[in-house]
DNA sequence: GATTTAAATGGACGATTGTCCATTTTGTTA
DNA sequence: TAACAAAATGGACAATCGTCCATTTAAATC
C-alpha cells in the first residue's frame, strides 16, 4: 500500500492553504498568523516552514490557489455556451455575478489580497483584473459583434467595449464588497446589459444576448 | 501670546495621521505599526495613546481623512464647471481619472483601506464607491440627460447609467491599482464617453460633453 | 516484526507588537 | 520670574509574532 504517505501530505498542505483564505475572509489578513492558521488547519506550527518555507509563501500560495478558483469557474461557465460573440459576454457578465463566483468569502479574499498587490509582487500577479487569457476571450467576441454590426472601426471599438465591460464588472464587485446584503445581481447584470444594448443594438438586449433567427 | 499650544497639538495630531498615511501607501496596512508611524511623525511614542487613545484609532481617523480629501478634490473641481448635465458627468469623469485625485499615492491607500473594510466598520464607512453625495449629483445629472433625449423611462434609465458609470470608474482605478505605469488616462476616459455617447449620443462624443446651440 | 526514513509535532527563541504611565519639557498664567 | 498645567517623552511591560529544530510518530520497506 503505497501512496499513503504522499495522500496526506498533500492534503495536509492543502489545509494550511484553506486555512488561510478562512482566515482571510473572516478575519483579513492583518490577523491572519501562524496561530490562527495552524489552530484552522488543525495542524502543528512546525508545518507552515516544513511545506512552506515560511508563512509568507504560504499566503502567496493560497492567492494564487484563490484567483485559479475563479477562472476555473468562468471557463468552465464558458465551456456550456454557445458560440456567437454575444451569447459568450452573456456568460460571462454572469457568471462574473453569480453566487458561486461572487459571494461573501471570495469577494472578502479577493479585495483583501488586492489591498496587500501593491507591496507584494507575488500577490499582484494573481489580483489582476481579469488576465490576459479572458481578456482575449472577450475581446474576440466584442471583435465579432462589431464587425457584425458594420461598426467603424471595429478593433478600436471592441478593444474599449472589453476595457469599459471588465471595468463594470469590477465596479460592480466592489458595490458587493461594500453593500453585500443590498446587491442586487440582476440589476448589476441589467446595467451591464443596457450599456451594451446601447453600443450594440443588434446583439444585446436588457436580458443579455440577442441571436439572429 | 496665547494659542500657540494648541496650533503645536493639533500639527502634532495631523502629522500621525499623515504618518500613517505615508506609511500605508508605501508599506501597506500590515507594516504600518506603532515604531513605523511614530518614526515618520518624528514624535514620541505616547503621542499615539495620548491623541487617539490606540492606534486603532489613529487608523480609522486616517482612513477618513483620506477619504474626505479625495470628495473634496471632486467637489472643488465640481464648482468650475457649467451647468448642465453632461457637463457634470463630463467633469466628475475626467476629475476621477485626474492626477491629480487618482495617483500612485492615493490608490494605494484606497485599496490598503477597502482590504481591511470587510472587518473594520469604522473603515467600511469611508471607503464607500463614491458616496450618496456625489451619487445624488450623478444620479440627477442623468435625469435630466434622460429627460432631455426623451427616453423611455427616464429615471430608470438615469439610475442605471448612474451605477454603471460609478462602477466602470472603479474598475479603471483597480486598472490603475494593478497597472500604474501603462495605464492611460486618456484612454480610460475616452472609454468611458464611449459607453456614454451610445447611451445618450445627443449628450456625449468619445471627447465628453456635447452642447447644445 | 524489525528497520528505515519521511512527515509531523510542539516548544524554545529572539524580535516586534501596541499599551500605558512616571517623568520631563514647555507654553501659559499669576 | 515663579508657579502651574498641558503636552510630549521614552522606556517598561506583557502579549504576540514567525522561525526553526530536536524529538516523536507512523508509513514504507526489508
Amino acid at each position: 500500500m503505497t501512496g499513503r504517505r504522499q495522500e496526506i501530505r498533500e492534503r495536509n498542505r492543502l489545509s494550511l492553504i484553506e486555512a488561510v483564505l478562512d482566515s482571510v475572509a473572516e478575519k483579513g489578513i492583518s490577523e491572519t498568523s501562524v496561530s490562527e492558521i495552524i489552530q484552522r488547519a488543525e495542524l502543528s506550527r512546525g508545518m507552515i516552514h516544513l511545506h512552506f518555507g515560511g508563512k509568507d509563501n504560504l499566503v502567496d500560495e493560497a492567492a494564487r490557489h484563490s484567483s485559479e478558483q475563479y477562472y476555473n469557474g468562468i471557463y468552465d461557465l464558458l465551456e456550456t455556451t454557445g458560440q456567437t460573440g454575444q451569447e459568450h459576454i452573456e456568460m460571462i457578465v454572469r457568471g462574473d455575478l453569480s453566487e458561486a463566483i461572487l459571494n461573501k468569502k471570495t469577494v472578502s479574499i479577493w479585495y483583501a489580497f488586492r489591498g496587500e498587490a501593491r507591496n507584494r509582487a507575488a500577490i499582484a500577479a494573481f489580483s489582476d483584473t481579469r488576465d490576459a487569457k479572458l481578456r482575449n476571450l472577450v475581446f474576440n467576441a466584442f471583435a465579432r459583434i462589431a464587425k457584425e454590426a458594420g461598426t467603424e472601426h471595429p478593433n478600436q471599438v471592441a478593444r474599449d467595449a472589453t476595457h469599459g465591460t471588465l471595468a463594470m464588472l469590477e465596479g460592480m464587485w466592489t458595490d458587493y464588497l461594500l453593500h453585500p446584503d443590498s446587491f442586487d445581481r440582476d440589476e448589476a447584470m441589467r446595467i451591464v446589459f443596457r450599456f451594451l444594448r446601447a453600443m450594440f443594438p443588434m446583439h444585446f438586449d436588457l436580458n443579455g444576448a440577442l441571436l439572429f433567427e
